[in-house]
DNA sequence: TTGAATTTTCAATAATTTTTGAAACTTTTA
DNA sequence: TAAAAGTTTCAAAAATTATTGAAAATTCAA
C-alpha cells in the first residue's frame, strides 16, 4: 500500500468511525486529515483535500477548537489561519472522553434526578422509582471513573490500567 | 410530577440520548419504554404508547434483542409475541458495551492493522506509521479493559471500581 | 391441509442532518 | 480611511436516515 492511499484509507475511515459516535463524518474525516499532517495546514488545504466547502470546512475546524483537539495557529509572514491537531493519543482522548461526557451523560442524570422526584406510592411507581434509581446510581459509578480519568494524564492511565488487569 | 408524566419524560430522553450514543431515537425509545413496563407487553402496545407503525416497532425491538437488552416471552394462552427489557443495569451497561466494542472498535483496528503496513521510507511515511501506532496501541488498552469489564459481572465492578478509586 | 392471526419485509415517503456558496462581517494593510 | 484578504453565517439544496403501511411470509389451531 502507498503512502497516500493509507492516509486516505485511514481519513475516510476515521470519518465513519466518527459517524458511529455520534459525531458528523467530516468534522471525523477533518480530524483524520490533520491527525496526519504534521505541519499546520489551511481552510483551503482542508477544502481542497477533502473536496468540501468553505462554510463546512470552516465550521467543522471550529467544532474541532471547540472540542479541544485542534489549535489556531499563525505563520510568520502570513494573515491566514493555520490549523494543528492534538497528537499526543492520550490527550486526545481524554479531551473527547471530557467532551462527551460533559454533552452525554450530564444531561441524562439531570433528567434522572427530575423524574426521581415523582410523588407516587403505587407498586408501579416504587417500581419506576427503583429503575430510575439503579441507572442513576449507575451513571454516578461512570461519571466517577470518567471524572478521575479525565483530570489525569498518560502516567496515572498506564498506572489504573496496571490496577485493573491485576 | 405524576407518574405518567415522568414516565414519558424518561422516555423522551433516553431516546434523545440513544441519538447521541449512534442508535437512533426510536430503538432506545422502546427500549426506555420496556424498561419502564415490569410486565412483558406486545408490539401493539410498543405501538400504541409510542405512536409509531407496526414496522417501526418491529425493527426496533428486533434490534433490542440482536443486542440482548431484550427478550422474548410467550403468554400462556396467547399467540403474539410478548417483550421483556433486561433490567439489571449493569447487565444492560455490559450488553451494550459489549455492542459497542464489536460494532466500532474491532472495525477501526482492522483499518489500523491495513494502514500500518505501509511501504514508506520517507519522513512523512515514518511519522504517519508512528500516529497510526500510537492509535492502534491505546485502540489496545481499550479494547484490553473492555473486554475484562464486559465478560464480568457487577462484583467485578464494583472491586474495579475501588480499586480505580484508591 | 386451510385460513386466520401474527410477524416480517421493503419500496415509497417523510423527517432529519449535512453541505453548499454567496453575502455579510471582520481584520489587516497600504 | 479604503479596499483587499480572510473568516463566518445561514437559507436553500442535497444527502442521508428513519418511518410508514400494505403486501408477502410465517405460524399455528382446527
Amino acid at each position: 500500500m502507498k503512502l497516500s492511499e493509507a492516509k486516505q484509507k485511514f481519513i475516510d475511515s476515521w470519518g465513519t468511525f466518527g459517524t458511529k459516535w455520534g459525531i458528523n463524518r467530516t468534522m471525523a474525516a477533518v480530524h483524520g486529515l490533520l491527525l496526519c499532517e504534521e505541519q499546520a495546514i489551511s481552510t483551503d488545504e482542508v477544502m481542497e483535500k477533502l473536496g468540501i466547502s468553505r462554510g463546512n470546512a470552516n465550521m467543522n475546524i471550529r467544532a474541532l477548537i471547540d472540542w479541544g483537539l485542534v489549535k489556531k495557529v499563525y505563520q510568520p509572514g502570513e494573515r491566514m489561519e493555520f490549523f494543528i491537531a492534538e497528537k499526543d493519543i492520550y490527550k486526545v482522548a481524554i479531551l473527547i472522553t471530557r467532551e462527551r461526557r460533559r454533552r452525554e451523560l450530564e444531561p441524562i442524570r439531570e433528567i434522572l434526578k427530575e423524574v426521581k422526584e415523582v410523588e407516587d406510592k403505587t407498586a408501579e411507581g416504587k417500581q419506576f422509582k427503583k429503575m430510575v434509581n439503579e441507572i442513576d446510581e449507575f451513571a454516578g459509578f461512570a461519571d466517577n471513573i470518567l471524572e478521575k480519568l479525565t483530570k489525569t494524564d498518560r502516567l496515572w492511565m498506564l498506572k489504573t490500567f496496571k490496577k485493573i488487569m491485576s
